[in-house]
Formats: structure tokens, sequence, C-alpha cells
DNA sequence: GTAGGGTTAG
């Protein structure tokens, strides 16, 4: 015979509908299955423990004939809990209507939760009222659920006026204040409730962390962590994360070791985090030790980690070990895995490879969402696809339900431009339902300089001009797109306004990482005996490029109104160049030479490294600001095109 | 018998 306690203790541990359906029967037997804490258990543990099993509860439920308080918070916890707790407000408001139902505050605890999780403020608004109405948001419990709740709506000032409402709050409370200035990205609320709480923890600490973090005040965080005398793993893993964030990569490693060294170990946000750094330095080297760490630690079933480590081996410039990782995980549900496999395809110029992975990923019942276009049409401008860049768009709003934003208006007339059709990419910039960015401007102009476009690319720059200003990059761009045309007037004129208003270039940096040290070079500086190496070997590898492969320097590159030699030497101290030559001189033979730059590639550099794999016999992985190439035998990974 | 607070990926 089974009792009440010995059915509770079987659900404990069941986690499928068929085994629930087990101890059901047995419930039958000992004929206990009416009694209500039975019933009750029952539809809570069918509503909530077992996946897909909602509307067994929802059978259960409607064959009671007096569901009591109980029973219809298991109802509503399952739906708002569900991937459409929009369902759980109509379900209360049927049951208020339908068997009179009498909501009390564990009621109103589940519904806010669930609001909270599609951030509806309409929504929130309403429960609160209804809360109010009821006598129960002064209930401690419901009044922190209303104040987490009008912080995931972004209504810090809401959340503010409960809580200053709320009679007696206790820690949980100020924290739940205190996470709602924070997801409200109030960073002068979060500082000033912070301040003022009574009694801080490690997690009021942690919150602020991150806020300051999110805001970039990666200084203010430092001070803080350094401050705090208790520091647990979600401390050190923000501080991991929020370097990495703020691209302060050397920070994140830092912390990275220090949180390993203080015996917390890694945990799966510190090791996205440091996984994320690496992406950005393009530490492959490193990466593949987290990834080691990974496996170690035991977290490889994490999709979050295995989504960064896929991004991370494509940012480093090996895509075909993001495919392995990406192959290899079980659980493939995530659109982040998907988006990020495509990406890292797209930019490695695979566009048709990253367009059948979108279609595998359909045919896995993967919705597709606005990040996943945006990869889609990136494949489709770099791969040259402008029929079926088009396509994609259209279907992506008619079909997918997908709202475009600015970035995929800037894939498409990126997708017209770089192919040339510039009066087409100029008049999507028209039609657009936004103003158009500096990006959009910015991408159009690059077009003009592909296809030395003089006169649209004057037009453009003044509308830059209007939208962004002190941007150097524009002026340089437009000063090359004169040089290339022939126009040295024009292009020093350019020059020289810069220089007026005292805007300067962006310095072009590389890195390489050799042997697990990233080293990093700038056009042209002679200051150690790392460049002094670097110089030496340029001068050879120039000189057999020009004997050998027959090389002419592309003198257009530089923007400079000097001297033709002068112009030449320019080019060829290029940081890349300088990062390659260092590269060849100390890397093993045949291993792949892996440059990171933090500007777009010249086209000189560009010629000069696909002479060099052939000559060379290397393989070169060059990441741009915009994509990789690989150079092999004197091809171009890009044709070219980029 | 049910419930509230912290960091994370494309």
């Amino acid at each position: 015979m089974y009792t009440c306690e010995s059915i509770s203790h079987l659900l404990a541990t069941c986690k499928t509908l068929a085994s629930f359906k087990q101890i059901q029967a047995y419930a039958y037997k000992s004929n206990i299955h009416s009694d209500p804490f039975v019933a009750g258990k029952f539809i809570l543990h069918c509503a909530v423990a077992i996946s897909d099993a909602f509307h067994h509860a929802l059978r259960l439920f409607l064959d009671v004939p007096a569901p009591d308080v109980f029973m219809c918070n298991a109802i509503i916890r399952g739906l708002s809990e569900s991937e459409t707790p929009q369902n759980s407000i109509s379900m209360y408001s049927k049951l208020r209507r339908e068997v009179g139902f009498r909501p009390d505050s564990f009621t109103f605890a589940f519904l806010l939760k669930g609001v909270a999780n599609y951030r509806c403020l309409r929504d929130g608004v309403q429960l609160h009222c209804q809360a109010v109405k009821h006598g129960l948001d002064g209930h401690l419990f419901v009044g922190t659920t209303t104040v987490s709740m009008y912080g995931e709506c972004m209504c810090a000032g809401y959340a503010r006026k409960v809580f200053d409402e709320m009679f007696g709050p206790n820690v949980v409370a100020w924290n739940a204040l205190v996470t709602a200035c924070f997801r409200s990205n109030d960073l002068m609320a979060l500082e000033a409730v912070f301040g003022e709480m009574p009694f801080k923890n490690v997690t009021s600490c942690n919150v602020m962390l991150a806020g300051y973090m999110k805001a970039g005040e990666t200084e203010s965080a430092t001070d803080l962590f350094s401050e705090m005398d208790v520091k647990d793993a979600v401390s050190w893993s923000s501080m991991v994360g929020g370097f990495a964030h703020n691209g302060c990569f050397t920070e994140a490693f830092g912390v990275f070791r220090g949180s390993v060294r203080s015996g917390i170990g890694a945990n799966e946000v510190s090791l996205t985090g440091v996984l994320s750094a690496c992406a950005q330095a393009g530490a492959f080297e490193f990466g593949r030790i987290v990834h080691g760490l990974v496996e170690k630690s035991g977290l490889n079933w994490i999709i979050t980690v295995n989504n960064a480590l896929i991004d991370t081996y494509a940012r480093c410039g090996n895509v075909g070990m993001s495919r392995l990782v990406f192959d290899s995980m079980p659980d493939k549900s995530s659109v982040v895995s998907w988006t990020s496999m495509i990406t890292g395809l797209a930019m490695h110029g695979c566009g048709k490879e990253a367009l059948q992975l979108f279609h595998q990923m359909e045919s896995h019942g993967v919705k597709p969402d606005g990040v996943t276009f945006v990869s889609i049409l990136y494949a489709c401008s770099h791969g040259g696809f402008i029929e079926q860049g088009s396509t994609y768009f259209s279907n992506m709003i008619e079909i997918y339900g997908v709202e475009p934003s600015v970035e995929h208006y800037g894939c498409m007339v990126d997708l017209y431009g770089r192919s040339g059709q510039l009066e087409k990419a100029f008049d999507f910039v028209t039609k657009m339902p936004f103003s158009p960015t500096d990006i959009i401007w910015r991408i159009l102009l690059g077009a003009c300089s592909i296809h030395g476009n003089v006169k649209l690319a004057e037009h453009v720059k003044g509308s830059l001009a209007l939208v962004d200003p002190d941007n150097s990059g524009d002026g340089v761009l437009l000063s090359n797109i004169y040089a290339t045309a022939g126009k040295w007037r024009d292009a020093a004129g350019v020059r020289r306004s810069m220089e007026n208003q005292q805007i300067k270039k962006d310095p072009g940096w590389s890195t390489i990482e050799i042997d697990k040290v990233l080293y990093s070079f700038v056009a042209g500086d002679k200051r150690d005996k790392i460049t002094e190496k670097a110089h030496e070997k340029l001068d050879e590898i120039m000189l057999r490029v020009r004997v050998e492969g027959g090389y002419m320097p592309e003198v257009a590159s530089v923007l400079h109104d000097i001297q033709e030699e002068e112009k030449e030497d320019a080019v060829t101290r290029h940081s890349e160049k300088l990062a390659l030559a260092f590269g060849l001189a100390r890397s093993r033979e045949g291993r792949t030479i892996r440059i990171m730059k933090n500007l777009r590639v010249c086209r000189d550099c560009h010629s000069v490294m696909k002479l060099v794999s052939k000559l060379y016999r290397v393989q070169i992985v060059l990441r741009d600001r915009s994509r990789f190439h690989t150079f092999d035998s004197g091809f171009c990974s890009c044709r070219d095109y980029w």
C-alpha cells in the first residue's frame, strides 16, 4: 500500500511522463488518488517537473471537481515557466471568471515571474494592479518579485517606488532592487541604491561589479573588487567577463589566472569570458589551452561554453576546429550555436557552406533570429551572392517575421555596393525606414573605394561629416579614393583639412602569436630587438617578392602626398608586413602563420602575402577588421573580393 | 504541500 508520503517520495526522482503514469497507477490501487494533497502534488509535478507534460497536468486539473488554490497555482506556475508565459495570465483570468478562484501570494509570485521572463510592461502593470486589488502587494515575496519584474522591464523608477512601499525590506528585497537598477542600465540609480543599502553581502557587490563593467567603468569595478573581502566564483567570473566585454583582454587573462590560482577555479561563466578575450586577441594557442581546461573541468556539455569555443576558434583563424566543436555538440537546439558556426564560415569566405548550414538549421527545427540573418546576409555580400541575398532579406521579413534592423540594412547596402551596384546601394540607403547612421554611410564609402567612384564618395563623405565629423578612417578612405584616381592634390587636401581639424589617423597595428606569446607591431616603428629583427627579415622578403615574384608596390594605399619612393617605403612598412616578417623569421617551418590586424588589410599587403605564401611555401591566416584571409600557394580565400 | 536576490555566449 502507498501513502501520501511515499507518493511524494516517488515523485522526487520522477522525470518522465511514463514513470509518472506508473506512480499514478500506484495511487489508484491504493485509492489515494483523489486525496487533495496527492492530486495537488500530481498536478504540480506534471506541470513543472516533467518536460512537455503540461497537457497531462491540465487533464488531471480538469478532472478535479473543485480545485483548490494549490492546484490553481500549480497550473499557473506551469504556464508561467513555459515558452509562452503570457498564457499564465489568460489562465488566471479564466480561473477567476469560471471557478471563482481567489489568488494568494504564491499566485502573484508565479505570474510576476512569468512577466519578467517576457518583459511586457503592460502586463506587469496590470498584474501589479491585481495584486494591489487583492491586498497582496505589501507581501514581502510579492513585493520582491514585483521589483524584479519592473527591473526586467527596464523600469528602475517603478521598481524603486514599489520598494519604497514595502514594509521592512530584507536583504533579498534590497538585492532585487539593486538588480533592477542593473537590468535597467541605470548606473546612477544603481550606485545610489548600493550606497544606501544597510547590509552589503557578496551578492549586491557582484551586481555593482557587473554594473560598472557594463558601463565600461573598469577602474571602478577593479577598485570595488579589491575592496571586497569575500569574493566568490561569481565575483571572479564577473571580472573576467567584464574585462573581456570591454576589450581589455590582457586584464581578462590576468583575472582568469587569478581565479584559478585563488582556488576558486574555472566555471562556465569565467570560461566563456576568457574565451571571448581569446577571440578578440586572436590568441589561438591560449584558446586551445582553455579548451583543454573545459574538457578537464567536465564543463564541455554546457551550451554557452561550446558556443564560445566555436566563436573563439573561428576568430582565431581555425574554423575547422569550430566545426569539430559544433559537430560534437549533442544538443543543437540553441540558435546561438548555429549562428556562431554560420558566422565563422562566412568570415572565412565559405559563403556556400554558411548557407548550407542555414538550411540544415531549418531542418533541425531551430528558428533563425535577427542575428542569424545578419550573418546570412554577410555571407551573401562577401560571397557575391546578390540574388540570394535579396531573397533572404525579403524572406526574413515575410516568412520568418524578423524585423530588419539597421544592421540588416547595412548588410544590404554592402551586398549591392561591394558588387558594384552603387546606385542600387544608394537607393537602399535613401529608402531605409531609419535615418542612415555613420556605419551605413561608411559601408557605402567603402564600396566607392573598391569601385573607384569619386563622385559618390564625395557626396557620402559630406553626409558622414554631418553624422560623425571626427572619424579619421573616413578621411583616410576618401583620400585613398582620390589617390587611386590619381587626384593627388585632392588627396593632399583631405589630409590637410584633417590635420587642421586635428583628426588623427588610427594607427594600424598587427599582432602575431608565436609559441603562446603575443607580439604586436605598429607601422614604421623601430623600437627594440624584435622590431629590428622584423625589419631585417622584411627587407629580405621584399627583395625576394620583387625578384622572384614580379611584385610591384601599390602605393595608393598610403595617403601621404609624398615622393613616390617614400610612399613605397611607407607601404612596405605596414604593421601586417612586419608581423609577417617576424613570423617567417621565428616560426617553425610548415607552421601556419596567424596574424591579426586592427584595420582592414591594404591591397599592397594583400598581394605581398599572396606572393609570400607561394615563394616561402607557408600558409598565412590574416584576420583584419572585417574578415579572414587565408593565403596559400599564391591565392587568397577571399578571391580578392573583400 | 508551492515562492523572492548575483556574473555568461552569436
